[in-house]
DNA sequence: TTAGCCTTGATG
DNA sequence: CATCAAGGCTAA
């Protein structure tokens, strides 16, 4: 039984996700200059708003002026339509209520997106792909609009859902669902600016040197405005994204008559003339181009700029894209999918054979067999490497074969991936992947987003061929982008600008593939205006940058479930000796990598195995009592102690803190103990009350059962506290900045441990057959890491975020949410109903138990837990009412 | 128009 | 010289 577990690299703060998440403050429509030429070489200071940066160029014919252009600069902006006042006409231009006369008036119903318009003014472009009867044909898969928010397919709601949870489920129905999607999300972090000046410029020249001997010159020197419009968008909010060229800006008629355009047709190439003017858009008959966001995508759009991702220095802006793009189709698969749980699970099981030959998904199946032993040799990130871990078959197969450079290469490369397009079910290129069927029979399905780099385009999900434009993508998908930027070409949507994307629809609506290419973080500066071919553009080195880190996450990920399974393997193994060298082990090597790949990660820094002994200054602060929530103890950011060593200079840690003590003495005695093992730590209960039957935790005088007491016995939060803290500290010492992305990696693999470490040790479980604990394991760790958040910000009063050593901002409520954005306003429900449901350390305990031994399962040991699930019902029944 | 395959050409 | 991403070409 492969281990089901997830890729921390899905869970990781995702660019997109958070960018996505982040309220479009920036509404303020701006005029963004882009020299074609240079925009490829140019690249938006991280601080500048995105949504400058996503705009498809036009070009006018002024030779002139191309030596003009200012290089390596945001443009400045040349109109500022402040929120949509300006131009207001343009906004006309995507009105949210089209009505195109659409062959079906009731489009809102079916919300297709066929591009099929009668188009009062210009000879209908027919996409022969795009016909009417496809509608109905498309229906079925096209529901993505009710899906709303992807979290919500909250990892315990998968769990929590079932079986005895039923009690709290059934007295907050709502609980377990999200509602929508949040858009705000972790404070940005200043992050390095963009590319430096000189290698822009030294592109630049290089570039122009390059002209005169392009073929198609005749598009450069082209002004090209871009508009962004708050679009008025009564309903939907949408935006309008406008890019014109000055000539539109100044002549009405223009305006006016592509804007006509945009509402009420689809557009290509040189608007109202053939619509398939392949090209011909030089001509610019048409020289604006508009295309509008829905708000939601408008915050991707946001987050799409990768250069300005908080979280991320800027020479890993890649990485955030791709992830946020992977997270992201992830989301929406899942969407898509969630309909039929069975079907899906079947698709996916079917994808996974089919192309499990050719691909490696680093599925736990494969890692946890071979992996360690190939993983551990190899430190560098060649190509070697990356082949080994089945990173980039395509690419690298492909290009073995052109390397003869004849011409008939390619062909030979082809036929190794074939598989994937075996057609199957409707959605399967989204599913592919995207979910993972484990255990199909016990009707979980774990959000397990294909690995990063992997094998899925982020806008289609079909298979991807290398990096294009910024980021892993198929090929059509790149073609696509590509057409549509050098061609200027216009698409509207005629459904609601939100049609589902996937390999076998994505051709019904270009409107929205190229919202969900932009959305996805493909840029546009990297379509050359001149089209010059071949060479480097900058994103080179992020590409490199990206594969390095994937192979290290990939890593750090086999690592860890390496870990797992020693631990869990050695059931023998002392409580005392265990917990340290488990935690300490993936970090060592994982450290060791970092250091190769990521400089900003401190990696040195850690002696990870000097931590062990935490322990004993884990003692501070702590608050002992769940049942008194003190607030100011934990408090966030000072509050914790650190280790030892890093403890002194702890003074950064808790920029805003004391990290003084906060009640250390109080535990000190306690430490003794807790050095031996975390279960063996007491905790509250021991303290306040060692020898009493009562329940001291909550106040009413509440039976508890000595079981469920002893249960509460076995959870340490100081020392998990202490730990998470301790570990922030560490990789945050000495390190100007530090990849919060990477950090969060970290700490929840940490979490991770320290989760395993306390089931090995914990009754009932230890007592069960390794292959049994793994699947326990498996199916609960993720939830059981948000549970164990969900506790210590209600009953340790843990902060959003906390300072770390160098004053980075560390967002700890991504923890909880396993960082995925997405879940914020799901994981904040649940903690206010969990208060409200006066949840208790006791509750705490027996979830926790619940979640680890889901009844659910086949498991042999079922009958033993039964008591714990009768103590849970119990305690929920006593809050019912 | 799409999307697969091919050619380019800066990089290292 | 090998890479590999960007542009080009061209059946379908
Ligand atoms: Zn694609
Ligand atoms: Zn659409």
């Amino acid at each position: 039984m492969p281990l089901n577990y997830i890729n921390f690299e899905h869970l990781q703060l995702s660019p997109s996700t958070f960018t996505t998440m982040r309220p479009s403050h920036d509404s303020v429509s701006t005029t963004t200059h882009i020299d074609m030429d240079q925009s490829r070489i140019l690249e938006v200071p991280s601080s500048s708003s995105i949504l400058n940066q996503y705009h498809p160029q036009h070009q006018q014919s002024q030779q002139q002026q191309q030596q003009q252009q200012i290089h390596h600069q945001p443009l400045p902006s040349i109109i500022n339509l402040g929120n949509s006042n300006v131009n207001r006409s343009n906004s006309i231009t995507s009105t949210p209520s089209p009505q195109p006369t659409t062959n079906n008036n009731n489009s809102s119903g079916n919300n297709n997106n066929c591009n099929v318009t009668s188009l009062p003014q210009s000879p209908p472009i027919s996409f022969q792909n795009i016909v009417v009867n496809d509608i109905s044909f498309n229906n079925p898969t096209t529901t993505e609009q009710q899906l709303t928010s992807p979290g919500h397919r909250f990892l315990i709601n998968n769990r929590l859902s079932h079986n005895d949870i039923a009690a709290i489920a059934t007295q907050h129905p709502n609980l377990f669902r999200s509602q929508q999607i949040q858009k705000e999300m972790l404070p940005p972090i200043g992050s390095g600016s963009g590319l430096e000046l000189s290698e822009m410029q030294h592109q630049h020249h290089h570039h122009q040197s390059h002209n005169h001997h392009h073929q198609q010159n005749h598009q450069k020197n082209n002004d090209l405005k871009i508009l962004q419009n708050d679009m008025i968008k009564p309903a939907n909010h949408h935006q309008v994204l406008q890019i014109t060229s000055d000539e539109s800006l100044t002549d009405p008629k223009k305006a006016l008559s592509s804007q006509m355009n945009d509402n009420c047709q689809p557009v290509f190439g040189g608007g109202g003339i053939s619509g398939n003017g392949n090209g011909n858009d030089d001509s610019d008959e048409r020289k604006k181009m508009s295309t509008s966001f829905e708000d939601n995508i408008l915050g991707l759009n946001d987050s799409a700029s990768c250069f300005s991702y908080p979280y991320i220095l800027d020479n890993e802006m890649i990485d955030a894209d791709t992830d946020t793009a992977d997270l992201a189709a992830t989301i929406a698969e899942n969407n898509g999918g969630g309909a039929s749980g069975g079907d899906c699970n079947k698709s996916l099981l079917e994808n996974s054979a089919s192309t499990s030959s050719s691909r490696n998904y680093h599925s736990l199946q494969n890692m946890r067999t071979d992996s360690i032993s190939s993983m551990d040799s190899s430190l560098d990130l060649d190509k070697s490497d990356l082949e080994k871990e089945g990173y980039q078959d395509n690419a690298s197969s492909h290009s073995h074969q052109s390397g003869s450079g004849g011409g008939g290469g390619g062909s030979n490369g082809s036929n190794l991936n074939s598989s994937s397009s075996s057609g199957g079910p409707p959605n399967n290129g989204s599913s592919n992947g995207m979910l993972n069927a484990n255990n199909s029979n016990s009707g979980y399905i774990t959000l397990i987003p294909p690995p990063v780099g992997g094998e899925l385009c982020p806008v289609c999900g079909d298979k991807v061929s290398g990096y294009h434009y910024g980021l892993l993508t198929c090929e059509s998908c790149k073609g696509f982008f590509k057409r549509t930027v050098q061609n200027k070409k216009v698409y509207t949507c005629v459904a609601e600008r939100n049609c589902h994307i996937d390999k076998t629809q994505r051709k019904r609506c270009p409107f929205c593939r190229f919202n969900k290419c932009i959305n996805v973080g493909m840029k546009l500066e990297a379509v050359r205006e001149d089209r010059m071919r071949g060479g480097r553009n900058k994103f080179g080195p992020m590409y490199k940058r990206d594969r390095a880190r994937k192979l290290q996450i990939m890593r750090q990920r086999q690592i860890a479930l390496q870990a797992i399974r020693t631990t869990i393997g050695s059931a023998d193994i002392k409580p005392g000796q265990l917990s340290p060298n488990s935690y300490q082990t993936p970090y060592n090597t994982i450290n060791i990598k970092q250091e190769i790949q990521i400089p900003q990660v401190s990696s040195l820094t850690q002696s990870p195995d000097s931590s062990p002994s935490p322990i004993a200054i884990a003692l501070g602060q702590v608050n002992p009592n769940t049942t008194s929530v003190i607030p100011t103890s934990l408090t966030g950011n000072g509050g914790v102690s650190t280790m030892g060593t890093t403890n002194t200079s702890a003074a950064s840690l808790g920029g805003i803190g004391s990290n003084s003590g906060n009640g250390n003495n109080t535990y000190e005695h306690d430490s003794s103990v807790s050095l031996q093992h975390t279960s063996n730590s007491k905790i509250c209960y021991d303290n306040t009350n060692p020898s009493s039957t009562a329940d001291s935790m909550s106040s009413e005088p509440l039976r508890v059962s000595p079981m469920i007491r002893d249960f509460v016995q076995t959870i340490d939060d100081r020392e998990w506290q202490a730990q998470l803290f301790d570990l922030l500290q560490k990789q945050s010492y000495n390190q100007v900045e530090v990849d919060l992305f990477e950090l969060m990696c970290k700490v929840l693999d940490q979490n991770l441990f320290s989760q395993v470490d306390w089931a090995r040790n914990t009754v009932f479980f230890k007592d069960l057959k390794v292959d049994d604990q793994m699947k326990l394991l498996q199916h609960s760790w993720s939830d059981m890491l948000v549970l164990d958040h969900l506790h210590q910000r209600i009953h340790n009063s843990l902060q959003d975020e906390t300072t770390l050593h160098n004053g980075q901002i560390f967002n700890l409520l991504n923890l909880g949410i396993l960082g995925v954005p997405d879940l914020v306003d799901f994981f904040n429900k649940i903690q206010c109903d969990l208060q409200e449901l006066k949840f208790d350390m006791g509750d705490y305990v027996c979830m926790k138990f619940l979640i680890l031994l889901n009844p659910s399962k086949f498991f042999c040991d079922y009958s033993k837990i039964n008591s714990i699930i009768i103590c849970v019902i119990f305690r929920c029944a006593k809050y019912s009412k």
